[in-house]
DNA sequence: CATGAATGAGCCTTCATTCAT
DNA sequence: CATGAATGAAGGCTCATTCAT
């Protein structure tokens, strides 16, 4: 029996130690992209030294997929509460708009590196299965949503979720841009943007 | 008397010659992405020196920033035709479909390069002008489709320009990746997405 | 016969051209000295073209030797007026302490392109032959200052005029770094230093 | 315990490690002076990598200026001896004067690169603070000498160190010049202007 | 004569990766 | 296991010099 106390296996702490190191790369990767994030300064940034990445990531790419696979598990429910919690179609529709608004405030170099990555995917064979993997949650997540939604307002969504994944991203990109940018005003836009476009996800 | 044929300035030539090289580097660009695409096989792969390329532009920034602006500005043109040529509503928006997919087939290199400097743009300050001003010249390029598209429906359309461009956009990004990672489906997919679409961006 | 008004030979205009390029070169070189300065730059900052820098100089040892040759020239008569205008020994030493502090402030540039000048002599063997000519006419141009300040004295100098010349040159050159690097009190420590040490030259 | 011979500290390592490099580098730089000597050079006359060059040292003025840094604090303990061996003032002159002939003969590479750093710190406002630090030692050193020969001879200092230095620094670059250029007596010549000299820069 | 386009060697620096300790 | 020293390829960029026009 594994008691709470059990002394961890050898795997356990490799598992550990990769996670501890991924969460110290992210704020790297987000800050620099990954081009401009070296493993050296990656390890820098760390509590690690620059020998241990090689040890326990077979490369930089392997990092960097393990990164944003991590990062993008826990992004996978942030609207779970959203969904728990909405007991009207138009409630349902603010939470959301306001949690896609606050994750640009919160989590931008976060959400920026996704792109960066899925960028480079176009370029780089070895990316494309583990960003087709993201994306699938992230479409995913998205359609537990507009399900919901589409529940609660008792009607069927007019697309599949591919598509409205698609669109959100799209809007989404957009103002995680112009966020980045000092652009005036697309916060505001973001959630009013949401606003119109929930209905018109679902069929009349 | 000037005739057609006259002598070209010396500043006409140094232009001539930064186009064909950026034509050339595009190629390369199109191959690799940004960071990965070197200034040296960059010129490896042209007709040129490797020192010609320093000649011509200032830095590596300055290459990609005139070769994606230069690309950009004849993509600018593409729905040109299926604007002039709509008679009908229906018929502008499969022929509007049909050369977005066409375009994704033909150029996906160039595509992928695009949306690898806007990705760019959001770690580096000093990408985003260019990038805010090409993502300007897209968003009115798309909005001349959905224009004249109201108008050949005799309606308003529904959504302002900028949300119009993101939610093209995304779907279009989502089937360039689906090509590049040579997903079945995702070309005829896309077509029909913008059929579906395209009467949900005009006013009831 | 020679008239004011009779076309120029060519060797002539050869000669004219090289002055005016010097002297354009010279503001450049002051500015980054030998190393940093690039033809390039060089050029760009005249009225010259970048190619004609090579037409009328062999390659950048020439120029740069011609541009200092020509500068010091002119130094070289700096005191000539101190020299001639003096009437006490008192005069002289203060006249020519004046000058020396005066020529650090408006020309502290050329001063220290002849120093680097100089220090690159002492590893490019090319260079040797016009660093030695300059530097004995900058003790020429020393020395009579000197013996007219012993005539003026009715004493005899001291020392030989190479001694004179490093004594002096060694306070000027400390006088130079410190003034360059913002030290204050160097220039009247220099006018200080000159006053005591004249005396010291001349025989008691 | 700790014996003489226990383990050194990674730390020490590295300084050790960077004492050889400069140690190797200085013979390079030595022969090539500063611009002249390019980091791979340098790296291929030690037995070190290029990139260990680059692991040790931030850049190349990190790596020159520690060098004769380095080499400069050896040489302000070179006439140490001079001063604690002398009995008479003409005892100490004399030793010294050998001494400065010595150290042109043995070093002079050191001596010109120490010179080129100083001219170009004219120019390279980072190199400043360096070398007005160095040039204050070897002000301190020479203040040692003649401080002691003031007190055998019984009499006072007649100027401050700095002009004392000025004074000897150029003599001694005017010598190391002519040496260079196998001017014939340059030496004989420093030896005996250094005797001539001393005596002056004591009060009467 | 004069231009400035073109060359290509070479410079400083960065970096992923390897490996002895 | 972990470290960080070491490697060497590669990158962006500069520049003196050459040469066709």
């Amino acid at each position: 029996m594994t008691t709470a106390t059990a002394r961890r296996t050898p795997a356990d702490k490799h598992d550990e130690r990769r996670r501890a190191l991924a969460d110290s790369a992210l704020r790297t990767l987000g800050e620099l992209g990954y081009a401009r994030a070296s493993l050296r300064e990656i390890a820098n940034n760390s509590e690690f030294s620059h020998g241990v990445v090689h040890y326990y990531f077979h490369d930089k790419l392997d990092l960097i997929v393990y990164c944003v696979r991590q990062y993008k598990a826990t992004c996978v429910h942030r609207y779970d509460g959203v969904v728990a919690d909405a007991t009207t179609p138009e409630g349902l529709v603010a939470a959301f708009a306001d949690k896609l608004v606050e994750t640009i405030v919160d989590e931008a170099p976060m959400h920026r590196l996704w792109y960066d990555l899925r960028s480079q995917s176009m370029f780089e064979e070895s990316l494309r299965e583990a960003v087709l993997q993201i994306d699938q949650t992230l479409e995913d997540m998205i359609w537990r949503v507009v399900g919901t939604y589409a529940e609660l307002a008792g009607r069927e969504p007019a697309m599949t979720p591919h598509v409205a994944y698609g669109l959100l991203d799209g809007l989404f990109q957009q103002a995680l841009l112009g966020y980045l940018c000092d652009l005036e005003g697309v916060l505001d836009d973001l959630r009013a943007q949401v606003h119109r476009l929930m209905p018109v996800l679902l069929a009349p």
